[in-house]
RNA sequence: GACCCCGUCGUCUAGCUAGGCCAAGGACGCGACCCUUUCAAGGUCGAGAUCGCGGGUUCGAAUCCCGCCGGGGUCACCA
């Protein structure tokens, strides 16, 4: 093997890091950590008007959010597109020198004319050549490309793709005011910053040839091919806005941890056996792009979230506190200290599908019921209910042991003694403490809320049973 | 329209390179039951794909060949 293996990903700074993106990016990095090579961020950015610098912003901090650490890249100068203008130039008039570009002064209605008449002979719109020896000093600088032949981009997911030359024409590298175009600079990039693998969006499948002419131009090895599928909406369109959410800060603000997010992406399209749910170390372990699924694949919030629910599931309290932290504080609550709020995150992640959902499930632990849920307090809050809190609460206050196994035998004391059945009397907990009918194991739960807090609640309830009697 | 890619349960996929181990396996979701102080979680079971369609080749095809259909992508002095 010679060198080592050198890939990057490559976005434009318009908009967030869309989850097909952020895929790309993920089986580049995954890539290049198998094999211990070098993962290079580039900035696309020499769209005019379009790139922003807080878009450029969002997708790093998106990227950092999901783990994608890069070897090569901004910060460090000289990985934007807009500070390469110099070697652009420098490789195009290279290419002008060796004949294997000419200047050409259509104008563009001319071509958009050229255009429409081939589309209705049902032929592919294809530069006329025109200018090819007119040995013109200025205009745009097209690349010289053979009229006959083919020529074959060996993907590694695709296996050879042919295009024959008569489907190709002379494209533009540089634009009339000078400006390099897109397809150039890929090129240039890609040559210059000696990447090995290019893996890529589907999407970019038909410009290969184009490209793969150019680097031969420039008598540059071409690099080794990879183009992935495109991630589908459920109308098996590519997978956009209208669809509903795709950038992954709308996932990580959903309460999507990022490991899950990294697990379901990678198992998007890849697969290894049987096996759904892998460490990071494994991903890189396994991951090969020979194993990545040549069709295009839908996106599934579900499963997403089956994955999301697997992994809280699987941290302890103290790694979910810190997940939850940021999540808790968003929906305005006060959350206690770290000893109390592990345990009780342990409560909740088994009913909890994302981080925002956790809090959801756990508001109750964190300040009292604003309501109760009116159709259980109609069943609940009753003359009876008022009775039945008044007994509970009377135990209660006799007992001085405040832990989950304490209050169970509290509980199934007071029950025996009220010819009751123990959901009867969990329930009517239930509501007077949390507001509603579902909430963790009761009686670790009132163990983690505290006697006082929890009698609080009990005696409020008692209090509206009263009322509504 | 031309060119290119893709086509196995609703969804993600295994299997396809070396045809028989596949009357097609796993996972999500869905249904039922069990467990149970609620909701979950967990456990068990189940429904669900004639492998896009049609021809071939072969004793035998999801796997090989041909044709078709369907979906998607690309066709800019955009990226």
């Amino acid at each position: 093997m010679g060198g080592a293996v050198r890939v990057r990903f490559a976005p434009s700074p318009t908009g967030h890091l869309h989850v097909g993106g952020a895929r790309t990016a993920l089986f580049n990095w995954l890539y290049a950590r198998h094999h211990r090579g070098a993962f290079v961020l580039r900035v696309e950015d020499t769209d005019r008007a379009r790139s922003t610098d807080e878009d450029l912003a969002a997708i790093l901090e998106a990227l950092e959010w999901l783990g994608l650490d890069w070897d090569e890249g901004p910060p460090t100068p000289g990985y934007r597109q807009s500070e390469r203008l110099a070697i652009y130039r420098e490789h195009a008039e290279r290419l002008r020198a060796a004949g294997r570009a000419y200047y050409c002064d259509c104008p563009p209605e001319l071509l958009e004319r050229e255009r429409q008449a081939a589309q209705k002979r049902k032929e592919t719109f294809r530069y006329s050549g025109r200018c090819r020896d007119r040995g013109l000093e200025r205009g745009a600088l097209r690349l010289r490309i053979p009229d006959t032949g083919a020529t074959v981009v060996n993907d590694l997911i695709h296996g050879p793709v042919t295009f024959d030359h008569g489907q190709l024409d002379d494209w533009i590298l540089v634009r009339t005011d000078g400006t390099p175009t897109y397809n150039f600079c890929v090129v240039v990039d890609d040559v210059t910053m000696r990447i090995t693998h290019v893996i890529r969006g589907n999407d970019h499948l038909s410009n290969t040839p184009k490209q793969i002419l150019c680097y031969e131009a420039l008598g540059y090895p071409v690099p080794e091919m990879a183009h992935v599928s495109m991630i589908l909406g459920p109308d098996r369109s590519r997978l956009s806005k209208r669809h509903g959410a795709t950038s992954v800060q709308a996932f990580r603000d959903a309460g999507i941890p990022a490991d899950a997010m990294v697990n379901y992406l990678a198992r998007l399209g890849w697969s290894h056996g049987d096996q759904e749910i892998f460490t990071r170390e494994e991903l890189i372990e396994f991951f090969d792009i020979k194993d990545v699924a040549a069709s295009g694949a839908i996106f599934d919030e579900t499963k997403l979230e089956w994955l999301s629910h697997e992994y809280l599931k699987r941290q302890d309290g103290a790694a979910l506190a810190t997940l939850a932290l940021p999540f808790i504080r968003a929906a305005g609550l006060e959350p206690p200290e770290p000893a109390r709020l592990a345990p009780m995150l342990d409560t909740l992640k088994e009913r909890a599908k994302t981080l925002v959902e956790l809090v959801a499930a756990g508001r109750f632990y964190f300040e009292p019921p604003a309501a109760y849920e009116p159709q259980a307090a109609a069943t609940y809050l009753t003359v009876e209910g008022a009775r039945r809190l008044e007994a509970l609460i009377t135990r209660l206050e006799a007992e001085p042991d405040w832990s989950a196994a304490a209050l169970e035998r509290v509980y199934r004391a007071t029950v025996e003694a009220l010819s009751l059945k123990l959901v009867d009397l969990a329930q009517l907990s239930r509501l007077a403490v949390t507001g509603g009918m579902a909430s963790p194991p009761l009686f670790e739960m009132l163990a983690l809320l505290g006697r006082d807090e929890v009698l609080r609640r009990l005696r409020r309830a008692r209090g509206v049973a009263e009322g509504r009697g």
